[in-house]
DNA sequence: GGTCACACCTATTTTAAGCCCTTCAAT
DNA sequence: TTGAAGGGCTTAAAATAGGTGTGAC
């Protein structure tokens, strides 16, 4: 029997009542059911408290717990697994109310392994069948920059550093949004983003002062972290701020660099779609762009055996690029890390019919010899 | 809060001297988190395990809630949780790399087998050294696996010590010195020695 | 299905190719042949097998099946700061040295007692019951069980897949053993391809979120699960798509003519 | 407490792009 | 002090299988 049979209801009053029962019922007379689920439960209430969730989100985040670990797929699942599982609830239930919480935050909390709450997130999605809604990186602007300490001048912080918390949101939001459109948001991880636009709103809010805070420094200030990327994402959002601002005539004359053109970023975000569509070839072009950052597509789609061909032009490619109207792609189109590749097969190979004899040569090359074999057993007795 | 132990999967430490010390954190939480150990006269070192591994359990995940009052504030700072489990791989000298091709010519495809030629290397590194060498330079693979020398333990032992210590000095002469452009004349590669 | 080095090339990726009717109209076909790249398949050679006998005698096995324990020495404190890893008797590293996290650093002693604790008994070290083959030509890798089961990997067509496992069943024959050649299947297949164009993945998963996962601080590509045929998609932002699950290629070439007119509404900004 | 029926570790392959870590080279 | 580069991990699929974790009978 299950005790929480048609407990999943959607009230609050049905909900809570059914979980009294459940509770009372399960550690009065039916101790075994599940000592991990009542654990759980207390585990889901613990974590909803001390991440500050509204009331509400409990609720959501107990019927989610309830319905997963009475799921077949997580009866036998190890206990470490199901622990997480109670943080994977909880983040659903922020995921869907869009309340910008993120794996790094619950798995610190939880004390769990990333990887090992990633795969069971990925599980819980799977089997409930759920639709969560992405990480939204305007909420996570705001309740990011929340935790940083740059918004009232103190012992650490001088006056020319302080800034107001409201333009700073509301400008890191717009370097965001000009990330997105620039294909720099799009796979890759939101904090690192956020935190790099943070700092070039920061900076262009008012230069004077601030240019010459460094990165990091700015991460101290701000008692923040300076996850890896971020530096990385840093430098592709000063690239297409360049890229917008050679666009400018009267930014031309003044020759900005990737220091200078912070104190532009006003100016260049209140024209960014116009600079955007002018600064790189048009938008329609995209499948033109492709064929001029990748290989001829003429070639790709068939010939395997110019694989290697293909790679060797997109040095040429690459130049192209940088040069003049640089197609408005995603870097990793751009940049493209060179990788290992296995040999693709060769006519010969692609005759193969599987039905070839073997010969007993060819065979025996994979033998070893009894003399090979009694070299074998001596070095390893030695050993 | 709650650093203590990050268990099992074994970390590990490398970089310096620890021998010297039974320093012990003092450091870390509280009374239990230490196992006990003790030292046997003929110096081997007995551990109770009992202890450490209870420790070990417990601290996997359990309450790290309930016992604490964190102040995470929402979207907050600490976020950027890195707790992974890569371990470095040394590159591999062109001289070593030689070695790892003896090594296919004497023993064949046995990674194990290998990894006990390579005293700092594991298993994995052998094998990820293979399915790389096949894709850049398979050619060598195919060459090292149908010339086929004699197995023998001591030499290769002999000769990659030989080797590591030939690296080991030379990078300490260029870290002392560094006019000396010697470093080593990119030869290997394409004939192999080795007799 | 059109078949990759066969087929007429196509002189334009849109122009409707003669020779083969494809499954969709002309006119709507990609013009993209997906490139196979991993065929798995398994073989029941049909006899048991002394999986030791057999790595003993040919030079392109491995096996560990077990373990031993390793006994803590007094020398465990020199080795921790000399060798970078300890190994179990089979030569198999079961600790790696790396540097301690900075901000939790354990203690050298805990560290040893883990050490201590993992050599001497508590861990076992696991090891994977089944002898690893591999064969130059075609370049495959099989794992070999006792059982006289046998699984083929790393092809590239389901020909090579085939005649890999005949050779790995005939190395097993000359090594003394009854081996036969049964049931041979085909059991997955990996195929890849590049549609040219960015894909917008975050206007991907609002449109097709019954079947899509994109947890981009999980892992970059989204991954579609389509129901007909039943694959799954890894779909990155590059526009390169990794197709898996098939058990013909005709699967991987059906899901891509599906996916590729869904991709082409995500190359622009949504 | 034993059985049952899964989970799930070890291992193999292969592509995709991002992230993490270390080392070493210029500034 | 910075970065670049190189190597290895993440995700999906599928078969193979012993030993052990897991919880309901």
């Amino acid at each position: 029997f299950v005790l929480t049979e048609g407990l999943l209801t959607t009230t609050f009053q049905d909900e809570e009542h059914l979980q009294e029962v459940t509770y009372s019922r399960s550690t009065g007379q039916n101790e075994q059911l599940s000592r991990c689920k009542q654990r759980g439960i207390k585990r889901v209430q613990d974590l909803c408290k001390v991440l500050y969730l509204p009331a509400v989100f409990e609720e959501t985040a107990l019927s989610y717990f309830q319905r997963a670990i009475e799921h077949p797929s997580f009866h036998l699942v190890s206990l470490e697994k199901k622990e997480i599982l109670v943080g994977c609830c909880v983040f659903v239930t922020c995921r869907q109310r869009n309340w910008p919480l993120t794996m790094g935050t619950i798995c610190s909390l939880l004390y769990a392994d990333k990887e090992l709450f990633a795969s069971v997130y990925l599980c819980v999605l799977k089997e409930l069948e759920l639709d969560v809604p992405a990480l939204s990186l305007t909420d996570l602007v705001k309740t990011h920059l929340n935790s940083f300490k740059l918004f009232q001048s103190s012992a650490s912080i001088p006056a020319k550093f302080a800034e107001d918390k409201e333009k700073m949101v509301a400008r890191t939001i717009q370097i965001v949004e000009l990330a997105s459109e620039t294909w720099l948001v799009t796979g890759r991880h939101p904090v690192p983003i956020v935190t790099a636009a943070a700092y070039l709103a920061w900076q262009s809010l008012q230069p004077v002062g601030r240019l010459t805070c460094t990165f990091p420094r700015f991460c101290k200030l701000a008692g923040t972290d300076l996850p890896p990327p971020a530096h990385l994402r840093l430098k592709e959002l000063n690239d297409i701020l360049l890229r917008m601002a050679s666009q400018l005539a009267w930014l031309r004359v003044l020759n900005v660099d990737k220091k200078t053109v912070v104190k532009h970023i006003g100016d260049l975000l209140q024209h960014r779609h116009f600079l955007l569509r002018s600064s790189f070839s048009s938008g329609d072009t995209e499948d033109q762009s492709a064929t001029a950052a990748g290989d001829g597509s003429e070639c790709s789609p068939q010939a395997e055996g110019g694989l290697t061909q293909a790679e060797g032009c997109h040095p040429g490619g690459k130049q192209k690029c940088s040069s003049v109207q640089r197609p408005l792609l995603p870097p990793c189109l751009i940049n493209p890390r060179k990788r290992l590749r296995t040999v693709p097969l060769s006519p010969s190979d692609q005759a193969i019919t599987g039905d070839e004899a073997i010969s007993d040569s060819e065979i025996e090359q994979y033998l070893r010899s009894q003399e090979e074999m009694q070299e074998l057993s001596k070095a390893q007795a030695w050993h | 809060q709650m650093k203590e132990s990050e268990e099992i999967h074994v970390p590990d430490h490398e970089d310096e001297e620890a021998e010297t010390e039974p320093e012990e954190g003092e450091e870390n939480d509280g009374p239990l988190l230490v196992p006990r150990v003790k030292v046997a006269e003929d110096g081997t070192i007995i551990l109770d395990e009992e202890s450490l591994t209870v420790e070990v359990l417990r601290t996997k995940g359990s309450c790290v809630v309930e016992e604490n009052d964190p102040i995470f504030e929402r979207g907050s700072t600490t976020t950027y949780s890195s707790f992974r489990k890569s371990f470095y791989t040394k590159p591999w000298s062109n001289k070593e790399t030689d070695m790892f091709f003896l090594a296919i010519s004497m023993v064949g495809t046995d990674f194990s087998l290998i990894g006990q030629l390579f005293p700092h290397r594991a298993r994995t590194e052998i094998k990820n050294k293979f399915k790389r060498e096949e894709k850049a330079n398979g050619w060598r693979i195919d060459k090292a696996f149908k010339e086929k020398r004699p197995f023998d333990f001591e030499f290769f032992a002999q000769l990659l010590e030989e080797v590591l210590a030939d690296e080991k000095k030379r990078k300490q002469k260029a870290t002392k010195r560094p006019s000396s452009k010697e470093k080593k004349p990119p030869k290997s590669r394409k004939k192999q020695k080795a007799k | 299905a059109p078949l990759p080095g066969t087929t007429p090339l196509y002189s334009s990726p849109m122009t409707p190719m003669t020779p083969i009717t494809p499954a969709t109209p002309a006119s709507e076909s990609s013009g993209i042949v997906p490139q196979l790249q991993n065929i798995v398949s398994t073989v029941n050679l049909g006899c048991k097998l002394d999986l030791k006998t057999i790595a003993l005698r040919a030079r392109n096995a491995e096996y560990n099946p077990k373990r031993g324990y390793i006994r803590s020495q007094p020398t465990v404190m020199h080795k921790l700061n000399t060798i970078r890893s300890i190994k179990d008797v089979s030569g198999n590293c079961c600790i790696r040295y790396n540097r301690v996290p900075a901000p939790k650093a354990l203690s050298s002693l805990v560290i040893l007692l883990a050490i201590i604790s993992l050599t001497a008994s508590s861990y076992a070290f696991q090891r994977f019951a089944a002898v690893i083959m591999r064969i130059r030509e075609p370049r495959t890798t099989a794992l070999i069980f006792s059982s006289g089961k046998m699984v083929c990997t790393g092809a590239k067509s389901e020909e090579q897949s085939r005649l890999a496992a005949r050779k790995y069943a005939r190395v097993v024959q000359k090594l003394g053993f009854p081996a036969k050649f049964l049931d041979f299947k085909i059991q997955n297949m990996v195929g890849s391809c590049d549609v040219k164009f960015p894909i917008r993945l975050e206007g991907l998963v609002l449109t097709h979120q019954q079947f899509s996962s994109y947890e981009p601080e999980l892992f970059p590509g989204l991954i579609y699960r389509m129901i007909k045929p039943r694959i799954v998609l890894l779909i990155f932002v590059s526009g390169k798509v990794v197709l898996t699950g098939a058990k013909v290629r005709a699967e991987i070439y059906e899901a891509f003519e599906n996916i590729y007119p869904i991709l082409k509404g995500f190359r622009k900004t949504t």
